[in-house]
DNA sequence: GTCTATATCCCGATAGAC
DNA sequence: GTCTATCGGGATATAGAC
């Protein structure tokens, strides 16, 4: 069965599934360019020949990841009807897509990669960017400022409502993820009605130093 | 003189503060028991005086992180003179000690410990969550499932706050983490303002959930 | 209570054979 | 394009000397 010499068909792919996989079992922490070999049947240095190290094979996770929730966000904002309830669609495709793509998810916010290396992934980021922005943008009509202040705070709503779900601080009792993100999304339309009190001074006395979407 | 020998001091204290700051220089995952141990001028082996395992001296620090969590929180709580502001200072309180306790909130949030192994860690965390659902249930007075909708949301709200910023998503400028802060504070404002939108169905009957608000 | 020494395991990365 | 072999590093943890 095992000729003395085996080439793989496509070990790049093969390659980044494993480590999906990997990192969905062990978390990121836990991912070895070592143990990803192990499971993909070759040896230890197969991998160099595609990717020049450790991280570029994480980052070719990440960008796969970047697509994937992009593409979950979308399909959450396309039942939606009003500029209301596609954000909070947004936060809950967010929260649901950080639990059902955990693996994903953990690349995305907690693999710590140089996005200074790493171009393309800063670049696959620009439509998830565009599509929160933009969603965000048509709740304040011609207040740019306004948009950012809102946009952050309901991703903040988003992040916070994902990190605390995958820590395990609301249980896993069945049911337990629609419910945290059906919260999450009431949340962010509590946030929304509420949101005169997220600019206090009227003026636009703090200009925000925060980019508008991001990515780790 | 800082003594490079712990023979007859204390070492086990030694070791908690050399772990906070390998912790603070490298993040949890960079934490080992060897490097401390190295810090701290002894052998590996020494600490298993002292601690079973590796996790057993995280779990160490993790109480102390609690108990500072704790002593920050009430600290800012102090200066509050309403249940919204209390809440607000609440959040403020916990964005600032994420990056100023950077180590010890991330043995919080980040080190995965079994608190099933370590109860105590368990048991420390009790006043910290009174003090966080205690202070929320003012803003619902008697009615409880209310409060805790909207505590476990203004906790969201500070956490996604917190991680993001650690996270970098806000850049490095000087002023960012006050910046952030108060719009965690100012988000919290928001989402108590608009909170009549957090429970769609119990309370006073909105046909939809966000119906459109009065622009800025 | 700490040290020396050791066992065992993991990792990332490279050189050269085929 | 993959393998074999290897280097250099780091980790946790234990046994026994002092």
């Amino acid at each position: 069965m095992s000729p003395s010499r085996y080439h793989h068909g496509d070990l790049k792919a093969a390659l980044v599934d494993g480590a999906i996989e990997l990192i969905a079992e062990r978390g990121v922490r836990g991912f070895s360019l070592a143990e990803v070999s192990r499971r993909a049947g070759v040896t230890v240095s197969a991998p160099y020949r595609h990717f020049a190290d450790r991280d570029e094979l994480l980052a070719a996770v990440g960008v796969r990841a970047v697509s994937a929730f992009q593409q979950a966000l979308t399909a959450e904002i396309e039942a939606a009807d009003s500029p209301e309830q596609r954000a909070a669609a947004m936060i809950r495709g967010y929260v649901i897509f950080a639990v059902e793509q955990r693996a994903l998810f953990e690349v995305l916010f907690g693999a710590n990669l140089d996005k200074s290396r790493f171009p393309e992934l800063r670049q696959a980021w620009e439509p998830v960017d565009d599509l929160l922005e933009g969603g965000i943008r048509a709740l304040c009509p011609g207040d740019e400022d306004a948009a950012t202040v809102l946009g952050d705070a309901l991703e903040a709503i988003a992040h916070g409502h994902a990190m605390l779900l995958l820590d395990g601080s609301y249980g896993d009792a069945p049911g337990t993820v629609q419910h945290v993100a059906a919260r999450a999304a009431n949340a962010a339309l509590a946030l929304i009605a509420g949101r005169a009190a997220l600019t206090p001074g009227s003026g636009p006395a703090m200009p925000s130093p925060a980019e508008p979407v991001p990515g780790p």
